[in-house]
DNA sequence: CGGTATCCTTCGCGATACTG
DNA sequence: CAGTATCGCGAAGGATACCG
């Protein structure tokens, strides 16, 4: 993960951190959940492997965005869940991108054409 | 630019936008100008060149969150704005990224160990 | 000043296999 | 169930040159 290291505004430290592609939706999840274990996230997020998940899961422990109880014994259980003082404040960011993304879907829906030019941005 | 097809909240689409290393700075950028022309823009944002800038001013204009005036005549002189409806929406996504940036930052200055751990992540 | 085209490098991330 | 290690590809993005 690559952080620049000579920045115009403070929040491109913020982006740095969030631009992979799937640290947002990690976030979002764990949000959703309150508390949840490694399965359930790999379960619910399409497409994400559980190389990447772990992955992405430790940077943001890292940052302080999320954080995890691990429970002894056997089974093996954890419990990964948003921090209450960084990790809030940038789920309250998602929010209006997730947002923002729902009246995107909802223009899709209410207008062919527009999904259709939608459809050929994703192509490029 | 990469969309993915199958995704599993909304905000996966929103993030898919802008997930490239320049689109939220020049956002940010132009949102505090207000209307602002590319050399300017060229200028404030440090390492870009134009035709990264350019690049990203054109996909940030094809999703709707960028717009631009071109004057006619000599010198060639263009304005570029944060659309009314979408733009303005994701800019206050921006502005919470922004602060959380900047306590990163007032900490970092606050506090030495933090400092050299960040670094440390950042040399990660 | 504003914009386009080309070439080349790097690093994000997917696939896969393995451990406690 | 939770977590680590390796390897290869493709897209993102940097350098550079050129046009109206």
């Amino acid at each position: 993960m690559k952080i620049r290291k000579e920045f115009t505004c403070p929040l491109e430290i913020v982006h740095d951190i969030l631009k992979g592609k799937w640290k947002t939706v990690i976030l979002w999840q764990i949000y959703i959940y309150g508390k949840v274990s490694l399965s359930q996230l790999e379960k619910d997020i399409k497409g994400i492997s559980q190389k990447m998940l772990l992955e992405q899961l430790n940077e943001l422990r890292k940052f302080g965005l999320v954080d995890k109880h691990t429970f002894e014994g056997y089974p093996l259980r954890v419990e990964y869940f948003i921090t209450a003082d960084k990790g809030k404040r940038i789920i309250e960011a998602l929010g209006i991108m997730q947002e923002v993304g729902r009246e995107y879907l909802m223009e899709r829906a209410a207008c062919n054409l527009e999904k259709r030019e939608l459809s050929k941005e994703i192509e490029d």
